[in-house]
DNA sequence: CAACATATGTACCGATTGGTATAGATATTA
DNA sequence: TAATATCTATACCAATCGGTACATATGTTG
């Protein structure tokens, strides 16, 4: 049995991608309801995107975990176990470089400037999607380091929770470089030399 | 003569050093008069807070100010050319991290931070004090970088601008890991990681 | 067909936003 | 002292915030 009722007059997964887009540009609190409705499908009405969404939060949080489905999946490779660990690394950075100076939504990384725009008010930001996804990076960096230096492809890194913060850190900050202008051409350039401090 | 009238109740900048650790924590438009208001020595009315500042963008743009004359000057050294370009850039990154974590502010840098927390509402945020900021210490590692290069004290360095922009993100990157926690012995154990993409 | 379920449009809600009018309080200057 | 300049307190403003009541439109199911 199909549904029933009146069918919504817009797509609710094309709804979600242009919320997402203004959350990822302006983040949660700077982003209006106004803008929102006015963002999709060309305009629709309070009690339809309530009637969809449920609130304003509701609406971020299945944007976020739209972003987290689609281009957060760059840093997935960070976990392939057939990848070396410094080709999972090179390839997480460059492909993760590649999807925030890419055409057709802002620049930068939700969750990377997330650390700013999350934060739903009056609530504690210490546990949202949002801080899990860069802790997971965190994680998944640590792990090929690790992995690395027990392989022996790191033989000369000597402190691996300090190295691999070194390249978190390194691609946090690519965000706000793809936010001040910066060219995938001068991004990739970078990461090959960040990747440095894996040894030569 | 002295200043005529009555005197305000409330010291200036104090109120200013207050209304900047408040942008510094939430940014600019997270940040509400009623905030602004309650912070400043136990409490002000709107009119005191209005014919001292003249607005919530007034009160942020000093604000700005004196974080950029304070907080900032950690990144002055770049520019100090009595010091080796190696000594200059690691003394900004390590002086920047201590600053991050240090008690009695909000943790990471304004700066930085910026990137989603500038931006008032309705305005280019193209070309903020913020910006112009990142953008002077990204011209301050490159022209460490080229120094060292010229020095021959870079000599394993092969493209300056890549590997300045490396050390560029690096930095703006510690921010997210000073807001997620890290702590200092963490950030530092990082940047002496990161000074190998000079070489060792 | 009737009954039901869902979406939409209009109109509205209380709370909060940044900001101000006005009057009174408190200082310096003449 | 009187005049003037500045700050403060109370009260208020229009605009916008996120969110909702209610009637109506439009679909499926029996």
């Amino acid at each position: 049995m199909a549904k029933m009722g009146r069918p919504r007059e817009f797509d609710r997964d094309t709804a979600v991608e242009q919320a997402m887009h203004l959350f990822w540009e302006r983040g949660y609190e700077a982003t209006s309801l106004t803008e929102l409705k006015a963002s999709i499908a060309g305009g629709i009405s309070a009690p339809s995107l309530y009637a969809a969404f449920g609130s304003k939060r509701g609406l971020y949080d299945e944007s976020v975990a739209l972003y987290l489905a689609t281009h957060g999946q760059v840093m997935e490779c960070l976990w392939d176990q057939t990848l070396s660990p410094r080709e999972a690394i090179e390839t997480a950075l460059r492909r993760s470089a590649r999807m925030q100076v890419e055409r057709g939504h802002p620049r930068g990384c939700m969750v990377a400037l997330g650390v700013m725009a999350d934060c739903p008010p009056g609530n504690d930001n210490t546990r949202t999607p949002i801080r899990a996804a860069r802790a997971r990076n965190r994680a998944g960096i640590l792990a090929c380091v690790k992995r690395g230096i027990a392989t022996g492809d790191f033989s000369a890194v000597v402190d691996a929770r300090a190295t691999a913060t070194a390249l978190d850190s390194f691609l946090l900050g690519m965000s706000t470089l793809a936010r001040d202008g910066a060219t995938l051409a001068v991004l990739d350039a970078a990461i090959t030399q960040a990747l440095r401090v894996l040894g030569a």
